[in-house]
DNA sequence: TCCACTTTCAAATGATCATTTAAAATAATC
DNA sequence: GATTATTTTAAATGATCATTTGAAAGTGGA
């Protein structure tokens, strides 16, 4: 059992969370320790127990700190109208995605956190990735129907994942990240990346239409 | 400094090698620890250290392991002659990836091993994992240059991600197989996933054509 | 100023891990 | 069968980790 009513306010409470959010995008839950978030955030070790009561709802904290910064800077609509056209909407989806994985700042936090996450899920954290993931899954999975007309819902799934597939594969493993691009890609770079991406996705949704 | 002249073949050192693949491939290089590798072999904890000098190089070997039995089941090439069309190597390709996944035996362990992999790198695996994805990435970077005819080296590696990206990434996360496929898929259904990501990926790479 | 409450802090706790040690057991060689 | 080399073993080592503890410091209200 911890602590007795932390105020919801603190200064140290939210220099813990700002310094916890890229640690945890860096590192990952395990390797971003609390002995460095809290020192980085110039606290003390037991702060994070005291204020949180777990790093574990810290890192729960952190990651939906993560997908506001996300969501406010690329958004999965882009800036479409209601009316936009299905193919313009899969675009706006695929550029937001593609443009998370290269922005280095905040907004680019959420994408480095999943990606730690992929092949290693804990328990806890999942509920919250499951969360997130639906609430722009739906958007992206309507945006397909649209493009292919309908299909039974295993075809559906599987197109989306094969989207964000295209999005986020090519970022996923440092490893990978590093052999298409060391350094980082240019504006252009991006810019034809997104376009290229889309194209193909374009294509290769076509040959589910029945 | 560790053990003086270990034999090259010893039953201890076999057992050991035969429990820490599949071990690995379950747990990762991180979760599955020395002392459980070795209960499982039936063998002292220091055994480990003195047959393979550390975890890490049983790691390396694990690999190479699992490499073989991935790569005698599933070869890149399927049983296709030489001359085969560029369009079924591809198809023979995107088979075993895509059959790697979903096979719960030997033959699987080495996706398994690379999925944990991916978002995790530690430093001396990796030039393992570069050296087998080379020996098979070239294979599949040839034929993928029959299908779009030249192209900038960029984007012929953008597009060998693409076709791997189909093919592992709907099984990378425990949880998004789970999504899919609660228990797994059917042989009919291992089936229908090939043909379909096949012809999303060709239809996809035909947008690369100059 | 006193008091109740919140927050910080250094140190301790207990758990887990890979690796080392040195002695005991086993096998091999002459 | 004696001697040497190899292998196994239980225990120790030292490092790291998240969390707990209990006392000290700080804060705001009466």
């Amino acid at each position: 059992m911890s602590a007795l009513k932390p105020a919801a306010h603190s200064k140290t409470k939210d220099q813990l969370l700002e310094h916890a959010v890229p640690l945890f995008a860096k590192k990952g839950y395990r390797d971003a320790t609390c002995s460095e978030i809290s020192k980085q955030a110039a606290a003390n070790i037991a702060s994070i127990n005291y204020h949180f009561g777990s790093k574990e709802n810290l890192y729960r904290l952190s990651l939906r700190r993560a997908f506001e910064f996300a969501n406010a800077k690329y958004p999965f609509h882009g800036g479409l109208e209601e009316n936009a056209s299905a193919e313009q909407k899969l675009h706006a989806c695929m550029e937001a995605m593609i443009r998370r994985n290269y922005d280095a700042g905040p907004a680019g936090h959420l994408n480095r956190m999943i990606n730690h996450q992929v092949s290693r899920p804990t328990a806890p954290h999942n509920l919250v990735l499951e969360e997130i993931s639906q609430l722009q899954g739906n958007y992206l999975f309507n945006t397909i129907a649209h493009i292919t007309g309908p299909l039974p819902e295993l075809l559906m799934q599987s197109a989306k994942m094969n989207i964000i597939a295209l999005c986020i594969f090519p970022s996923l493993a440092p490893a990978m990240k590093n052999f298409l691009f060391p350094g980082s890609p240019s504006p252009e770079e991006i810019n034809a990346i997104i376009t290229r991406q889309f194209h193909f996705a374009l294509a290769g949704l076509q040959t589910l239409k029945p």
